[in-house]
This record gives C-alpha cells, sequence and structure tokens, in this order.
RNA sequence: GGAGGAGUACCCAAGUCCGGCUGAAGGGAGCGGUCUUGAAAACCGCCAGGGGGUUUACGCCCCGCGGGGGUUCGAAUCCCUCCUCCUCCGCCA
C-alpha cells in the first residue's frame, strides 16, 4: 500500500513510475477525488464533535444544578443525527479509498530496469559451468520415475493432477535438502529458525499483498476464513503485525520452513509434467524487517545466502534482475535466480529475493523506532526463497544424472542423505 | 464441542452493579532532581501511547478503556456481536 499523503502530493510522479510497469490504472484517477472528500467530512464531523462534547459538559452542569436542559438536549439530538449521516458517508468513502490503495502495486525502485515482460530482465551474473553429458539428458521426471524415488501417477490418483509421491530415497532427498538449507541459514548466516502455521487468516494475506487482488491463487479453507499458505514470507512476515518495535531489534532474520500451496490458476498447460510446478512444494524462505536504509544492502545480502545454497550444491545458476513489468505486484526491487535444467537447456527459477520498502509495512502495521521517544516509522520488509526444496531435488536429478541412469548425491548433502553418494 | 471467568495505558491494578466533576485512582518500572565520596534508601517532580484533521509554526481539535456495531444530549460504565486468554469437562495426535 501506498502512503496516502505522499500520493497526494506527489500524483504525477507516481503515476509515471507505476505505468512502467505496465498495469492497468485505470482507477488510479478516482484518489484525488475520494481523498478530499475524504478530509471534507472529517473536518465538518469533528467540529460538530466538538460542539457535541462541550455542550454535553454544558447539559451535566445544568441538571446537577436542577436547571432545565431541555432545549440543549434537542439541539444535540440533531447535532447527533447529522453526525451520524456524515459518519456513514466518510465510511463509505474511506472504505472506497482503502480498496484503492489496496489494488495499486508498488513503486519500482530506480535501479529496476524498465522493460515490459520477461524478455527484458536483465542478468545480473552467472555461477557455475553447465554439465556436458556424452549421452542426452533425461528430464528429472524419467529419471527419478526409473528410479521409484517419485510418484506422479499414483498421486494424480489419491489427490489430483500438480501433486506428488516422494519415495524411498526421493523422499530423503527432500529431507535432506530441508535440513540442509535450514543449517545453513540458521548456523551460518544468522536466521533465527521458525516453524510458522500453514493457513492464515485474510488480514495475514492481505498485509503481504496476497489479497484481495489474487484471492483466486490461494487455497481457502471451506467455511473459515482461513488460507493455506502459498509461502511463509505471509505467517513469518504478519508475524509482527500492528506491533512497533524496537531500532536495536532490526534487522529481524527469520528462516522458515513450510508447505506450500498454489492454485496455479491460470498456469493450465505449462509445466504439467514433475516438479516444477505443483500445488503442493516445500520451500525454505528467509525473510527479514529492516531499517529503511539499510534495505538494499539486505536485499543483496540475502539474495546471497539463497545463491550459497546453490554454490555449495555446485548447481549451476544466473542471477535475474526483473525489469519493471516483470517486479509482480508487491516487490519495488526483485532478483530471481534461476537455476540450470539440462534437460530444457535452460534456466528456471528457483529463488525469488525482493524488496517490498514499506509496501508491505503499511499494509500490516510493522514499525520501529530508532530512538525510545522516537516517532514509529515503517520497517522495510524483505524475503526470498532459499530455496524451493522441490526445484532443487529436479535440478540436483538432472544436472547430476549419468549415463547409467544413477544420480550423483553432491557432496554437500551426503552427510544429511547417511553418507550415501549414488542414487540407484 | 459444553460450563464458567477475564481483557483498562510499558507492567500490575481501581473504576463497570447505580452513565456525566474519570481520558482514567493507586502501585511498580522509567526519566529528571534533592541528599550522598559514590551507590542504595528516603523524599520531590515528570510520565498514554497511537491514529487522524488543521496550521508556516507554536498550538487547537477529533478518535481512543480487546475489535466492531447499537442505545443516549452524553458510554470504560447499558445492549448486541466478534476475537483473545485462563479454569473445569468432553474429544484427541
Amino acid at each position: 500500500m501506498l502512503d496516502m499523503k505522499f500520493l497526494r502530493q506527489n500524483f504525477d510522479e507516481v503515476k509515471a513510475k507505476l505505468q512502467k510497469r505496465g498495469e492497468d490504472l485505470s482507477d488510479l484517477d478516482a484518489f484525488g477525488e475520494l481523498d478530499s472528500r475524504r478530509r471534507e467530512l472529517i473536518q465538518e464531523t469533528e467540529e460538530l464533535k466538538a460542539r457535541r462534547n462541550d455542550v454535553s459538559k454544558e447539559i451535566s452542569q445544568l441538571k446537577k444544578n436542577k436547571e432545565d436542559a431541555d432545549d440543549k438536549i434537542t439541539e444535540m439530538r440533531e447535532v447527533g443525527d447529522r453526525i451520524k449521516t456524515l459518519d456513514t458517508e466518510l465510511k463509505e468513502v474511506e472504505e472506497k479509498l482503502e480498496t484503492l490503495l489496496l489494488s495499486i502495486p508498488n513503486i519500482p525502485h530506480e535501479s529496476v530496469p524498465v522493460g515490459e515482460d520477461e524478455d527484458d530482465n536483465i542478468e545480473a551474473r552467472r555461477s557455475g559451468e553447465t554439465p556436458v553429458f556424452d549421452f542426452e539428458a533425461k528430464p528429472h521426471w524419467d529419471i527419478a520415475t526409473d528410479l521409484g524415488i517419485l510418484d506422479f501417477e499414483r498421486a494424480g490418483k489419491v489427490t489430483g493432477s500438480r501433486f506428488v509421491f516422494y519415495k524411498g530415497v526421493g523422499a530423503r532427498l527432500e529431507r535432506a535438502l530441508l535440513n540442509f538449507m535450514m543449517d545453513l541459514h540458521a548456523d551460518d548466516h544468522g536466521y533465527q529458525e521458525m516453524l510458522p502455521p500453514q493457513m492464515v487468516n485474510r488480514t495475514s494475506m492481505t498485509g503481504t499483498g496476497q489479497l484481495p487482488k489474487f484471492e483466486e491463487d490461494a487455497f481457502k479453507i471451506e467455511d473459515w476464513d482461513y488460507f493455506l499458505v502459498p509461502t511463509a514470507e505471509v505467517p513469518v512476515t504478519n508475524y509482527y503485525r500492528e506491533e512497533i518495535l524496537s531500532g536495536e531489534d532490526l534487522p529481524q532474520k527469520f528462516v522458515a520452513f513450510s508447505t506450500n500451496f498454489r492454485s496455479e490458476a491460470g498456469s493450465a498447460g505449462r509445466d504439467t509434467r514433475g516438479l516444477i510446478r505443483q500445488h503442493q512444494f516445500n520451500k525454505v524462505e528467509l525473510v527479514q524487517l529492516a531499517k529503511p536504509e539499510e534495505s538494499y544492502d539486505v536485499l543483496e545480502e540475502l539474495t546471497g545466502h539463497a545463491e550459497k545454497v546453490l554454490q555449495l550444491l555446485k548447481l549451476p545458476y544466473r542471477v535475474m534482475s526483473m525489469c519493471t513489468g516483470d517486479l509482480g505486484f508487491t516487490a519495488a526491487k526483485k532478483y530471481d535466480i534461476e537455476v540450470w535444467i539440462p534437460s530444457q537447456e535452460t534456466y528456471r527459477e528457483i529463488s525469488s529475493c525482493s524488496n517490498f520498502e514499506d509496501f508491505q509495512a503499511r499494509r500490516a502495521g510493522i514499525r520501529f523506532r530508532r530512538e525510545e521517544k522516537g516517532r514509529p516509522e515503517f520497517v522495510h520488509t524483505l524475503n526470498g526463497s532459499g530455496l524451493a526444496i522441490g526445484r532443487t531435488v529436479a535440478a540436483i536429478l538432472e544436472n547430476y544424472q549419468q549415463a547409467d541412469g544413477t544420480v550423483v548425491v553432491p557432496e554437500a548433502l551426503r552427510p544429511y542423505m547417511g553418507g550415501k553418494e549414488v542414487i540407484q
């Protein structure tokens, strides 16, 4: 959510920046009128309320002195009715304004490349050598099915499409990666480990920006106003919702594991096979709350922490800086980390690291005080996958595959795999 | 799921039956001071935070006693509703 005062004072400039995202901004023009009507109504009701407060005190005095107060009571009855009418309109106007503000995306940071879509994203860096095979690289679903470690077919029977059973060493691999990533971030990168709820309420989903615009992307619990988490970002960022932190406590760094649920609305026909696009997947998420002046340094740091996982696993990847047209709704700046997938001869997203600046913090009311008596300011929120585990499994299976169909276990992972060196 | 009890400022806590002189007593913590070589103790003083409107500013005003409605000229106090926590019972990993 954008700051109302800032939007009022810099309307044209903000609009110009938002236009670079290529989104429909036709609602935005209603802002000016709603905003001034709101302030008109506030001024009028508050004047009346001040008068009512004064006269009520007079009535209290008169009654105490056993004097007649009927005229004043009659007058105040009318004032009260007028206040009620104005308050009702004010509420309507504020609701419209709120709806409008909640639907406006974040302003891109000045360092974000201007562009229309993913083709305009800029490669920031690249790491690792892509493997060269003297045989035809198989897709991970074939490797895994042949090894008997993933079962997509029976998951289709038991649940439906875009679900999977991990079996045997496959399940072990997923669990090993989970522990490997959690340990790395908690022990080496200084994040506090967290295991959050896997359902959240509507307010939390609104706080981080999944709602109200993207409700169709989420799984909603019938008869409850709860949603299955689409990412641990939601519960973890909302952990401090409506709270004021002390400046000394920043940055707050959390690493959280959660299973994520996404309806993948609008993705029919894309990545229908394999682990890349499931309705349910596991992810280790990094979340930081930072002081505004530090948040862009934190973004680089956090992205580096996610990259470290790939470096240790010796998986080739590149880091893309998202252009204005591919930023998503909430981010001011975003890096996608993409891992090499040999069978597709392309890099695929495995982590997304964003600085939301105060966009989420304003929605969720997360603030901090620089000094004990200082005015509360909004924190900056950031997060990034560190990493999506299912996609990491896919990347390992494909990059470490051998001609005989077996898969070498990355060295860094072997302690978590009971010393196993090869999946066969 | 059933039956009770409770949510008041940073913490504890009065006020709620019987609406107005309570935007909130009293403690504690915190801050400043007196005393002291220093500290403690004692004593004196300050201490609601937050949101919003208006103003160049000082300031003025509105909201605010868990959230949201309602009754009333006027609500911490009366009514409705939701949420959270505690105790007991039931169920359960």
